[in-house]
DNA sequence: GGCCATATGTTACATCTTGTAACGCTACAA
DNA sequence: TTGTAGCGTTACAAGATGTAACATATGGCC
């Protein structure tokens, strides 16, 4: 995704389905386009699978397939992937070195890691 | 990072400071490349802070410039930028939910938590 | 019915990235 | 001195991305 898709993305994202006009005026603050170029940005996001749009009488409606969230996963998948052999241990060990996260977050986490590994035990 | 500049970083994070011959012979199995192709290829790579070389004769020898895990890293970190607001928590849990870490690499990675917990309670 | 405003459809084009490579120059060795 | 190994330079095609003009359709108002 490049900039400006992102741009369109976060827009969608925090603002729900939207219509390529709301888009483009709630953009136009950070980013000045023409209809027909957040149009095609749109159009690209959809056949990228990262939108899909419903009819609104003749309005296209665009919302995202997926949460911000999932796609970020997807994302930090991907890398884990093409740097790590697929085991992301490593790489989350060295996002904990890095100190990418603060001691709460920290403790969140180490509590959500707590309970997913009892629900493993209890799968597995 | 495309796929050929994938295939020769990570050439050279597996056999350590590499001549472009190096390279090439190394990945002519998978991806038989010209001379020219490759020499290019470190080039660019170079350009982008990934590599660096040393001259061995009249030999560039070119090395990473940074370990893997530590480029991994800093992808993560882009895209936590790019998608979470700077914050990582959300996506680490994420990446609990969707389990792409196992009960015994959730396991160590709480020990690891837990030491930087306290290391950070120590400093601050 | 005909026209206007609005919304979509289509096409175009410049720039950047990536993959691929040819050609040319230089220096060391036989 | 001449070949060859290695680097320097330049080129080009394909795809991604940003930007936009022009064309077409449709729904409502007079």
């Amino acid at each position: 995704m490049g900039q400006v898709e992102q741009l369109v993305m976060d827009y969608i994202w925090t603002h729900g389905p939207s219509s390529s006009e709301a888009c483009r005026e709630g953009l136009t603050a950070s980013r000045p386009m023409k209809d027909s170029t957040i149009r095609t940005v749109l159009r690209r996001l959809e056949e990228k699978g990262f939108l899909t749009h419903d009819t609104e009488g003749r309005t296209f409606i665009y919302q995202a397939s997926d949460a911000r969230q999932n796609v970020a996963v997807r994302a930090v998948k991907a890398i884990i992937d093409r740097f790590c052999g697929g085991s992301a241990e490593q790489l989350v060990l060295g996002l904990v070195d890095n100190a990418v996260l603060n001691r709460k977050q920290l403790e969140r986490l180490a509590r959500k890691i707590a309970e997913r590994t009892v629900a493993d035990k209890k799968e597995g």
